[in-house]
DNA sequence: TATGGAACTGATAATCAGTATCAGATGTTT
DNA sequence: AAACATCTGATACTGATTATCAGTTCCATA
């Protein structure tokens, strides 16, 4: 299987899009950083080991690498969005701690089946879909019973 | 059953907050428009019947009517924030048309108990869940067809 | 190895939704 | 009517994202 890195620099040639080192640092951090981050920390996060980058540039690789297929913007609801990895990562759906605002990523094959098929009694034909459930998490819950204010 | 202008009024005088002009004005285009509008829609909207309201005014007013469980704010991705009915109406999810932009209503009870079931066994204990399912309508499917470019 | 063109970069301005502020208006209470 | 609270409209502000722009870098080809 082509490594992120490949799928990346194949999707740069064939668009005719240079591989330069800003792309390809911000590229590397992203790829190896497994996390639900927004431009800012990202921006703050290439800035710690190559400074001077600019806050557009991280923008502007970011929807690249969102192009290429390796990652994609996902919208928690608070305004800001964020970017998850794609490639080699299923797809799946999220619970979000109203409390301490961790993500937990969860799939169900049967909701993804229903919602297809649900959709498609409705004459629409699906392509993708976003799910989330908001509540409380484990830790939080365990918290809350510990200290209950 | 109360009528939703009651529930209202009730909040408002069980909060201590005045039943102005605006306010009313404003809860009555909304109770009468059973759309997802934007807040900058409502305020064309209240503007063309009662000229000189502020954009503010309009933000508060739908504040105050969400708080009151008459409305509830519904985020589609695209940066603009929704509104809309709740009181008297069953929670439902979207199909959201990616062509025309055109939002369904659906509901299922079996996606629902499933949610509620994948959520606590992950710990998690659920309280409210957002689902949109986006692809291309019945309409604009037939619209292709007729005339594919 | 020039040189022209295209893509790139960083800084910064612009935009846009939503929120905060403020002075003056309006309603309430005594 | 005085004292007080809430309301309103205008507008300034915030924070995220996008657009713009002048200068830079890369690449192909002469």
């Amino acid at each position: 299987m082509k490594s992120a890195k490949d799928i990346f620099e194949q999707y740069l040639s064939d668009h005719g899009i240079r591989y330069s080192a800003q792309r390809e640092n911000i590229a590397d951090i992203f790829l190896k950083t497994e996390k639900h981050l927004t431009v800012a920390e990202f921006y703050q996060l290439v800035r710690r080991k190559y400074p001077g980058i600019g806050y557009a540039t991280v923008y502007r690789a970011m929807k690249v690498i969102c192009d290429a297929g390796l990652a994609e913007k996902s919208d928690f609801g608070d305004g800001v969005m964020r970017f998850e990895h794609k490639y080699a990562h299923d797809h799946h759906d999220h619970l979000v701690c109203l409390d301490c605002g961790s993500f937990t990523e969860v799939m169900d094959p049967r909701i993804e089946r229903r919602q297809n098929r649900l959709a498609r009694e409705h004459g629409f034909e699906p392509q993708w879909h976003k799910m989330q459930i908001f509540g409380i998490c484990k830790k939080c819950a365990k918290k809350k019973k510990a200290t209950p204010i």
